[in-house]
DNA sequence: GATGAATGAGATTTCATTCAT
DNA sequence: AATGAATGAAATCTCATTCAT
């Protein structure tokens, strides 16, 4: 299971920054979940600085202003954080010569669901900027559209070529994968009832797997 | 196709703020396009007032505030269309006697993937809110959990009875059928490149019903 | 003279920025008058506004920062008033058939003065910028550097040909007119001792002139 | 030739600012250059230690306000320099019997020339802060009003008896010899052309001799 | 002495909202 | 109803200065 490295990534990542001093470490808490509960232009300096506990000019020493401190915030989950675990991905999870249809699928909906679930706040404020920011999307726009090509279509290839899977475009497939990961996100953002997170894998991956399976006749 | 009626729907809705002039039905458009393509924060007053071509006063001789303004934007979609549209669907689409599976998925796919589709400004604007308001997300809960007791579960109810649906809780049934159309939308968001509607259609419907269809064996 | 007409373009000059309310000129007006008192930089916006009896915002409602107010202080002396100074100044003054120096001199030197004098504010604003900012110097070379090439350089050919003025460069009998000119802005600057501007004009005629006459030996 | 002599005071001067560390000295000369390019105002400590290459709090360590720093820079140039270079300047150079107009007026012209043109920098400073500053004006009305009346008007006085000058005022032929000072020192200011320093000390001294020489007639 | 993170006062600027015309 | 100048609260950001190391 890949999601422990993942949280060991992204404490990784969080440690890098090693030029910052606690009171910027809590800058950067406190404007993450600030974020994440108000959105990033609801919340105001002052507002981040009285959670941090510091001077409204220290948010700005290290920062030098609201946005770097966005992208500070956002910065372990986009960057590091989402190539390396990709990496890793390809490397410990998808490089295997998958047999069944299942396994890779379950591996790939419980590596990402975790994800998801623990990434839940950096998500929400990505989320947020998506909509308002005409920058980022095109941004984000490799990681989900280039980057299965090198990983996950390689796999597909080879299960289509042992008829494990249906014959769909890839890029069809991947999207369609991608739909209860996507559901179950929206699930969390409009905070609807939690299943646990067992459950929800194993549902998704039974219901998933059978769309792709091919139909014998 | 229900479509129309819902377009239909939305300008009757509009419609029926019949005390608004031209200027303020100018300033409405205006706040709404603004509203999604910057977010609620980040839009002003006054760039409202230059695209609607009015003076800024005029932004608040009908709508006393700001939020104001963007409830009158919301509330077209959320109360009006939301449920009316959901009533037309259980009279005109739902309310059948499906025998196919398929039959009801694709009904079902394509109202909505459309509705998303013609709605996606106010749905990018509805989502930024509920990002932010803490306040919206459980008014949804229902929508998104009651609604389909009444809807959807008397129909899958009786494809199970035929064995036309595979034996999944209705819930995951459901949630499993809006993976697709939620993936459709975060393309939108996304600007992610389009696909034809009618084959995005297609593919959806295709997995959807594969994965929801019984395993002989 | 053409001091009166100065004053008039300048007046002029002040009523064609004639989209100002009461309010914003008096913001131009407290502006001119802190900036020349306490330098750009030491004048804060709330010292312009209470100066100019209007709320703070009220600055930044015409004029959209505080260096276009500097602007909207100092534009009237560059732009207008120079260029249509100099240009009365060709008509009017130095346009004539000169036979004696002393007449272009009396002429060029009481026009001069009385310009600096009457506007020795604005030119202590644009003396400060002339310091700290980068920018207004090579605009301003143009109007030391070129204009006098086709303003004053044709006359001294003539008075040079009449054997009425000492044979040095033009750009040296031109920059030592402006000698005297400049000590008298000096003069103002440093707030020193005011000597009656006719006799100021006077002893600095007497001595230019003295300057550029030919010995006859 | 004075100028070397001065040079040589400064930095005695700036040696006689003992108690400096290496580093101290460094923010001075940082402060100096930023303070001309920049102004007083616009220049930040921050930027002063950077050029310096020291760190924030080092330039608090020995001057404890910005003023003082500022004022640091400016003490060697109007108190020592100023006053001990017109005493010397009384002693070796005005302190001749001097015969013939010219050699007075190039000595005393040349001299001050020089002055300038080393001391630009400072000069500008100083100037910056005559602008702004209401307190410095009055100080340097002392150097411009009573020196010469110790220095110069003898010399002058001298030079009357025996027919040498002109007949005016002393003050406006002190002021008139300064003339062509001012206007180089305001060539500097605007960056304008330079011209060889020979050639500008050997036109303004003809013109200047000229201009202050009777009129046999 | 030197450092540079922290401070908080204050500056610039924005903007929702009001109101006289 | 419509206008847009005026308002002032609040937000972002800068910077001189302090102080613990």
């Amino acid at each position: 299971m890949t999601e422990s490295k993942l949280r060991e990534l992204y404490e990784q990542n969080l440690r890098q920054m090693d030029n910052l001093t606690e009171k910027q470490q809590n800058i950067l808490k406190a404007a993450l979940s600030l974020f994440a509960e108000q959105g990033f232009d609801a919340t105001s300096s002052s507002q981040i600085a009285k959670r941090a506990g510091v001077a409204v000019g220290s948010v700005y020493q290290h920062f030098h202003n609201k946005r770097e401190l966005l992208m500070a915030v956002l910065t372990p989950l986009t960057k590091s954080v989402f190539s390396q675990a990709a990496d890793q991905f390809i490397d410990k999870t998808l490089d295997k010569d998958y047999n069944s249809l299942e396994q890779f699928i379950r591996a790939l909906v419980a590596d990402r669901m975790l994800f998801i679930s623990n990434n839940r706040e950096e998500f929400k404020i990505m989320l947020g900027q998506l909509l308002s920011d005409n920058q980022l999307g095109p941004e984000l726009n490799h990681a989900f559209n280039e980057q299965p090509k090198t990983t996950a279509f390689p796999i597909i290839d080879r299960l289509k070529k042992k008829k494990l899977i249906i014959d769909y475009p890839n890029d069809v497939i991947v999207q369609f994968v991608f739909g209860p990961l996507v559901t179950f996100f929206g699930k969390i953002i409009l905070a609807i009832k939690p299943m646990p997170i067992d459950q929800e894998i194993n549902y998704a991956v039974g219901l998933i797997v059978n769309g792709l399976t091919p139909r014998s006749n």
